[in-house]
DNA sequence: CGGGTTCGTCAAGGTTTCCTCAAGGTTGCC
DNA sequence: GGCAACCTTGAGGAAACCTTGACGAACCCG
């Protein structure tokens, strides 16, 4: 269940710390927008419709908690806080203004991770949004494990369907059997990777291809396989 | 947006301090029920099928993240830690597991509030909806408990209709055996898979269907069940 | 070009999962 | 208590699925 790049806005005036955030969450694989002060903060966060605002309270112009409530007013996205203030009437009422969350400084990356994670995950619950995974014509609905290709429904077994989500997950990138064996089969030693090879046989004929002509499944010699757009 | 009496489920083996929360839970309007084990919490949450569990990591039977991890299994209820245990590991890994805030104690009741608020306030998005589910020529009246077909009323056990509301409520969504023996049977790991079987085996008599020839509820192997419109 | 390695496919066998039936057991009502 | 409706469980057979080994083809490298 990897995030297909969340956009997160982060405005923090201190230049040391928003690099620090900005580059650990980059190399999450998020897409970081940033803004130093709250009026900047307030444009961007309506202009680049972030998927979450992490937000300092101390900047130079408008109050964290003015900023959080000019911003409720004209959206929901989620919102974190996160700020030296650690005082608990600031929590309270900043949590009350519509925070989502509250972290206090000094905080480490991996914490603030962890809790843009958890902070999306449930955004995205009630989002109602069916996450869906689309590589060129194929079309894979996760929650009612339905593929389509072209329009056309595929019936698929289960892991088949495990497969082809794990490297769809991954499109464009090359997978080892291993890492197969690993994330779809869930125990790393007990496999042998003629297995894999097999379900992409199966996989390849009912996508309508075949390994000597491959359209989405490609295989590296040595390396992997990996599932691309082939129009 | 109302605010009518969440129901908090609180997992928590230090009396005085159940104590202590419960009550001020209680006061702001909440309905509290308390479990002092992670067994019992479990079970609670299952039957009592609370809008929200605060829950301590520090439990005597089952450690909290196992703990958290069973009830991930069978619901996504929104879950709040409150623990000693403040280091960014354990943090980290909780929230991982599906946790939606970490509070480390000691903490003051009012953030604790607050931090409730904020979670329901989130999680409240897609809680409301009307009486009634349809899905294709099926009508389902949950207050009423009636259910046509093709304007047909259809005569159905109290089991079989339990167990029809809770697929159509996740209409097209797969949903494993495992976790309808929680939701309609409200036993997370006692009951047979099998008893399911029985139940989906009538009630496609009862809508007409059959395994072999499946209209509203498709079978995926080794997954579970679907309802789906069948036009 | 030749050897060693990796890959693709097939068929067979074993395993898991599913569906239905029939036999009790439970619950609620008269 | 007795009856009827309902629920639960286990067994058995069928179906779907997975794994493995074998063998030839494709590939890479010297």
């Amino acid at each position: 269940m990897l995030d297909p790049m969340s956009r997160i806005l982060l405005v923090e005036d201190d230049a040391e710390i928003r690099r620090l955030v900005a580059d650990s969450m980059a190399r999450l694989g998020h897409d970081i927008v940033s803004a130093s002060s709250a009026m900047e903060g307030l444009q961007a966060a309506v202009s680049e419709s972030p998927d979450l605002v992490v937000l300092d309270l101390g900047l130079p112009d408008v109050d964290g908690t003015e900023l959080l409530r000019m911003l409720r007013a004209v959206s929901s996205v989620p919102v974190i806080i996160a700020t030296a203030r650690g005082d608990d009437s600031s929590v309270v009422s900043v949590l009350d203004a519509g925070a989502d969350d509250y972290l206090v400084k000094p905080y480490s990356t991996a914490q603030l991770a962890a809790r843009v994670r958890a902070v999306l995950r449930r955004a995205e619950v009630n989002s109602g949004g069916s996450d869906e995974v689309a590589v060129g014509g194929l079309r894979i609905d996760v929650a009612a494990r339905d593929v389509t290709i072209d329009g056309e429904a595929l019936d698929l077994s289960p892991k088949e369907f495990d497969l082809l989500l794990a490297l769809a997950e991954r499109q464009g990138e090359v997978v080892s059997k291993r890492e197969l064996l690993a994330q779809v089969w869930r125990e790393p030693w007990g496999g042998s990777e003629r297995t894999v090879d097999v379900h992409l046989s199966w996989l390849r004929r009912k996508l309508g291809e075949s390994a000597s002509d491959p359209r989405y499944l490609r295989t590296v010699h040595g390396v992997g396989i990996k599932l691309v757009d082939p129009s």
